[in-house]
DNA sequence: CTGAAAGCGCTAACAA
DNA sequence: TTGTTAGCGCTTTCAG
């Protein structure tokens, strides 16, 4: 037995096929007599809508293509893929929007994604920590397909609407925390700086730290565990008086907790920890971290809010970026 | 300036709609001239196939759609699923087949995914850490669209196809090894029942250890590092002279450390430790654990092949589980 | 409020 | 080897 089609349901219902489709469409003008027998012949079918047959006709897709940006290292720690993820999943599955997801690796991926959404096969692009300078940024925007993206987009910010964290908010909050616990000598150590979270967190160090900020109080790492051990061994080579350290992320304030111990410092009394994220990894050291909490879900759905909006809205304006508050969260690390 | 059609390039290259169709579908009753001639035409329009179209007509989808089971915190530790995704929309990819990312949770998720399989949006399910008994899967090995696993589905392994890690045998090895590094009292800290590693790491841990292997030493875990920790604790109240621990995921083992540490107990020295997965955590844990590698990129390729193969192959044959073997990797913790 | 009819862009059978 | 043609299942005017 084939699958029923809109013409078994009108046959069914003994309404013709425009009629069924048009209560399908949520058309106000069906009358309820029609409405109920279209009702009863679509269960007693089991009839379901062939997408592809209204895509054909109405030039939508029915779905949003996901692009992840980062190598495959990063989705093992980063609890953002995850959340967003799930987020936009169940968003998109409201409004019966599919969601495809596409790795951009490589420049061959980049060219992929390009053609597929080029190639209309989707209603709109829902980017995922973009590193700044990607050429497929461009090639996306330029199109008549909306593009969002979760987190800021580095150099493209006022072309590519987001949804993002206060990166800056946070590093100040654990800033000003550090300074009020009684701590002078406060060191960073930073992401990436070809990363938002790499550059706003320092700008917030700075911020508050003014000329008490100097370079050698700021290290670099690359959000790995290792990363952080290093520069941490690094710092304290460089700055053997430090009694905080800022860290701008928990995987790598953890690997600063080791190196900490392996120099036989005492964390908080020697020195202070601080980290960012409040991911998992945030309870499961010793002393476990105080740190910055990130609203993960509430940028996911307004990063989902914002591209389902320039979906609807046709050219609609070029929405301003969404940033969402931080909030510190004081365990015992600092 | 609207998309081209296949009209357009016809039109461009001086042939008709079928020939052009004959060359993009690899027919090859095309001669060198009109290839040639459709190429250019091709490349000077920008033509890009309409899915939508093609699939009214072949009644395939171009896509595939993974099953995500798991709740939301297991995603945060699982790397089984970011190499599960990464390796398959590379390998769909190639196939020009797309990745529909579907989550079920609930119910509603659920019966979400079978309407959306069976109202023919998909041309193959992947399914993805499947508990045992879901009522989803019988619900759609029923129908006419193929699915395959990756890992077991308990109780179903004879009906859905899958790929997965010996993980019988990796338990065999942790448990030879300890064994063989002098270990006579060995617990265990196992995973849920309802899983596959949970079942099967215990199987292989008890074939081995035989009559040894007595009630008091076995303890559960839920994969998280908290409830490794307890089920330390436990084990230590009960059996206070063991001297090694199979731990069923380096997770676990991580909080079994923790459990080993608070108890005064030195490890290895006291208590030797394995753990299971081979994960990011089994070298920043102190001691680096001991632990079983899994093959995970080669389970998720051939869980991918399976599947693709089915799609191929129509109603292929109930093609026999892949099952691949696992690896010792010996560190600081046995 | 409803039916009829014209396609959406493509593939595949058939004829040539 | 190629052109012609008949739909795939649906939405959407246009008349009624």
């Amino acid at each position: 037995m084939k699958r029923p089609t809109i013409h078994d349901v009108a046959a069914a219902a003994g309404v013709s096929r425009g009629t069924v489709s048009r209560l399908l469409n949520g058309d106000k003008y069906v009358s309820t007599g029609a409405r109920l027998a279209i009702e009863r012949a679509i269960s007693a079918t089991g009839y379901v809508v062939n997408r592809n047959a209204r895509s054909l006709v109405t030039q939508k897709t029915g779905s949003v293509v996901m692009v992840l940006s980062e190598p495959q290292e990063k989705l093992f720690e980063d609890p953002n893929y995850s959340t967003t993820m799930r987020v936009a999943t169940r968003l998109l599955a409201e409004r019966d929007l599919s969601l495809v997801l596409m790795m951009a690796a490589g420049d061959g991926d980049r060219e992929r994604v390009v053609r597929y959404v080029r190639g209309g096969h989707a209603d709109g692009v829902l980017l995922l920590s973009t590193h700044a300078g990607d050429p497929m940024v461009d090639a996306l925007v330029g199109g008549p397909v909306p593009a969002v993206s979760c987190g800021a987009v580095i150099g493209r910010e006022s072309v590519i609407p987001y949804a993002a964290a206060d990166e800056r908010l946070g590093a100040r909050q654990m800033t000003e925390y550090l300074l009020a616990q009684g701590r002078r000598r406060i060191a960073m150590i930073t992401g990436p700086m070809d990363t938002p979270g790499g550059i706003q967190r320092l700008e917030g160090f700075t911020e508050v730290m003014g000329r008490r900020a100097g370079k050698k109080l700021i290290a670099h790492g690359d959000w790995t565990r290792a990363s952080g051990e290093r520069a941490m061994a690094e710092l304290l080579a460089r700055v053997p008086d430090l009694d905080a350290v800022f860290v701008a992320s928990d995987l790598m304030a953890a690997g600063a907790l080791a190196a900490l111990r392996d120099q036989g410092r005492r964390v908080p009394q020697d020195v202070a920890v601080g980290g960012f994220d409040d991911s998992p990894v945030a309870v499961s050291t010793h002393p476990p971290l105080t740190t910055i909490r990130q609203p993960l879900t509430r940028v996911a759905e307004e990063t989902v809010r914002l591209l389902l909006a320039l979906i609807d809205g046709g050219a609609g304006p070029g929405a301003g970026p969404v940033i969402l508050p931080t909030e510190l969260v004081v365990r015992a690390s600092a």
